[in-house]
RNA sequence: GCCUCUGUAGCUCAGUCGGUAGAGCAGAGGACUGAAAAUCCUCGUGUCGAUGGUUCGAUUCCGUCCGGAGGCA
């Protein structure tokens, strides 16, 4: 079977991917998908540092400002619609780049994680989030370990959300969430990815570059998006976003601005980190230091890389 | 000039009735399959301001010096 050549852009928020990307679908003809939880937002722009249409400059950008807020969004659609992109673009004979920083989304399509069955019951869940707040999560975790005992080794009590959802999947197919995480994994990739990530060696620049863009955003009229985000009614998932909930304090005077802000930079960089941790792991990724190279050598080091894993 | 308080982890501070010390925050490492910018786990050696003295032993007691805060003149 053929596969089709991924170029993937990954690292920490703040790390430059999206200059750098755009530069590169340039260079390549490429065009990019958006692998960010939050950027597929309509309503969320500068908190989520979504890029502006000058930044994109000229480069079709996909999976970027569809989504209502008080619409659910989850990995499945994501895998299902940026699958989809990335075969299109193929298609149309151009080079599909893959860039962002959630790390799900990105380990779940490049490695062809299927999420075929729609196994998700509001109700349901809701009755077993409400009995992890009566009875414990060590109780949940227990009655897990009785058909599932593989995820329940993994789990700890105080992770609820997990252990929840790994009840909820087995209610509702009988098969547990292990077998389930073994069966998405069967099909292979039909995509030949060229991973490169984004980072910094020294962390502290990287958390000078996060200080500084909070400041920007600010100036760029954060205070008002983010009013106009609370605003309105919103999932719990796009209401996870940093930059918006931090400010509620300030909205409604428990505390400062500048506390409100240090929050935000604060998650901001906690995010970064375990975005590193994620990406770490993944051994396929060719790490580019942003303090080690000119933005120049940044961008032909991952063209040389690029060409020589995809185009040789 | 005199008096009082104070100097302990990056920060804010506990504490040791003399046997070289611990919390919170910050920070670091890790996990991750339908909420993932979420959720969760683990991690604390620092000339106890400097220097003399007493002592088997001082961060702890005493003297002196150097920072910092306040009070009286």
């Amino acid at each position: 079977m053929e596969q089709i050549p991924l170029a993937v852009i990954v690292g920490p928020t703040g790390s430059g991917k999206t200059a750098l990307s755009v530069r590169l679908a340039k260079a390549f003809g490429g065009e990019i998908v958006s692998a960010d939880s939050m950027q597929i937002y309509k309503q969320m722009q500068i908190a989520t540092a979504k890029p502006t249409l000058e930044e994109m400059e000229g480069v079709p950008h996909h999976l970027i400002g569809f989504q209502d807020c008080s619409e659910p969004f989850s990995v499945a659609d994501y895998v299902d619609m940026a699958g989809k992109a990335v075969r299109e673009i193929y298609e149309k004979g151009k080079l599909p780049f893959l860039v962002g920083g959630t790390g799900l989304y990105v380990s779940s399509l490049v490695n062809n994680v299927s999420f075929n069955e729609i196994i998700s019951e509001p109700a349901l869940r809701a009755e077993l989030q409400k009995r992890l707040k009566l009875e414990g999560g060590q109780k949940l975790l227990e009655e897990l370990r009785e058909f599932d005992p593989e995820t329940a080794a993994a789990l700890h009590p105080n992770n609820g959300n997990r252990i929840v959802r790994a009840i909820e999947v087995y209610r509702l197919t009988g098969v547990s969430m292990s077998e389930h995480q073994r069966l998405s994994r069967q099909k292979p990739s039909p995509y030949k990815p060229c991973m490169i990530g984004l980072s910094a060696k020294n962390r502290q620049v990287l958390y000078d570059r996060i200080n500084l863009r909070v400041d920007l955003m600010l100036k760029a009229g954060l205070l008002e998006e983010a009013k106009e985000v609370l605003s309105r009614p919103g999932t719990k998932t796009a209401f996870q976003a940093i930059g918006y909930k931090e400010l509620k304090g300030y909205f409604d005077g428990s505390c400062t601005l500048e506390e409100a802000v240090e929050t935000i930079k604060r998650e901001t960089r906690r995010y970064a980190k375990r975005q590193l941790t994620w990406f770490r792991r993944d051994e396929r990724i060719h790490w580019l230091f942003l303090d080690e190279l000119e933005e120049d050598c940044l961008f032909k080091a991952a063209r040389r890389i690029i060409k020589k894993e995809l185009c040789g």
